[in-house]
DNA sequence: ATATTAAGTTGACATATGTCAAGAAATTAG
DNA sequence: CTAATTTCTTGACATATGTCAACTTAATAT
């Protein structure tokens, strides 16, 4: 597929017109990643705006004691750390595919200019970053407003899959070691919020692990 | 003053012209307040769009064990979430007058139409929201990817009157109790960072404060 | 089906930080 | 300057969560 076609797709860029995407794919290109490539890491500089067009990706700080705190995970047709691009300042985390992926690197002051006094466009950019906003206040929230199982209820109530995942894989999610975790879950359990089956746990008293939180 | 005169010092709206800043009033309305009042409580639901124009103002939530978790705390001439406003959902923190301080609240609709259309308007709605996504990564380094002693030092560094707060205020603003700040301080001045003097401690050596948290 | 490997669980213990209470130091008031 | 009040410091202890190691269970391969 031609990358116009593929700009297309993208929902910030839907109501441009043939011209536009044709200037706009003349100042970008596309490049693809494997599973665990590093898209950037913290503090290098940002040289184009991007677009996440394909694939998961994952952005993560690390603390002193190496864990990872994930800060969000990008599906496509996310603009990624339009922020630190916007304002010229480094990568404020690092960032890494979940899944193979691809992503288009535009060529950021050429952008600005023709692009972000769109008001479609505008606006559009305005929905990234409030999201954003949004998703940081979310991780805050998680992760000093509450305690571990209060974390633990929130995120079940919030994402479905959250006990499909492996026991691990949540546990990263959730900033907390897998120890604790399978405590906190088997707390769960004796208060019947959760059961246990044949392939892991199953919600029971969603209401119950909501007052957990609230 | 009159409004629109007030709305002009705004550095947002510094390109207006006198028929636009005239509407701009016409949409708009200012409220005082007293040190101490609530602007608005978390889970309330925005109806104007606010700026704060005079005082101090602090953003904060409330964990589990009833402490306070700043996240942010505002001067003049800056946008009080927007993002809420934006996206139509309820205030995601509080916000409480550290000083005597005024807001104009506008109409978001009409300004929506009106002046997000006008690309420097939009171009500093981008600014605004951008401060407000730097800053909750700085809220997040600070509090999660950091451990207390780290946080500390990193404060210390990047804020010149860190060391004139009384230690209680500090010890808020680093979000740990006033007896762990004590400790960590006496640490440093063991370590030569910081000297005792006659009214608190003094910066020594800001360098080997700032090995401790890179 | 059995062997092998990976994932989850459990208890014992470690660590960072919070909490409480008493006393010391500093600030403010009289 | 002394008394009163507030803030700071210190030690003892509490608590949440992490770490490690052994064990159990589940998943996968042969």
């Amino acid at each position: 597929m031609y990358l116009h076609d593929e700009l297309k797709l993208v929902k910030c860029f839907e109501n441009l017109d043939k011209h536009e995407l044709n200037y706009l794919a003349s100042i970008s290109h596309k490049r693809d990643f494997q599973k665990g490539e590093i898209l950037f890491y913290e503090k290098e500089t940002p040289k184009y705006l991007t677009l996440l067009i394909a694939g998961t990706l994952k952005v993560y700080k690390t603390d002193s004691k190496n864990n990872e705190i994930v800060l969000n995970r990008f599906r496509p047709n996310s603009l990624i750390a339009e922020v630190a691009v916007f304002e010229g300042m480094n990568y404020p985390a690092s960032a890494v595919f979940d899944t193979a992926g691809s992503v288009v690197e535009i060529d950021f002051s050429k952008f600005k200019n023709e692009f972000l006094t769109n008001p479609e466009v505008a606006f559009n950019f305005f929905r990234s970053l409030a999201k954003k906003i949004r998703n940081l206040e979310d991780v805050i929230s998680l992760n000093i407003v509450l305690d571990a199982t209060s974390r633990v209820a929130k995120y079940i109530c919030n994402h479905d899959d959250a006990l499909n995942m492996k026991n691990n894989e949540l546990a990263k999610h959730l900033h907390m070691s897998p120890e604790t975790l399978s405590r906190i879950l088997k707390k769960f359990a004796k208060l019947s919020f959760l059961e246990k089956g044949s392939h892991g746990y199953e919600l029971k008293n969603k209401e119950g692990l909501t007052i957990l939180y609230e």
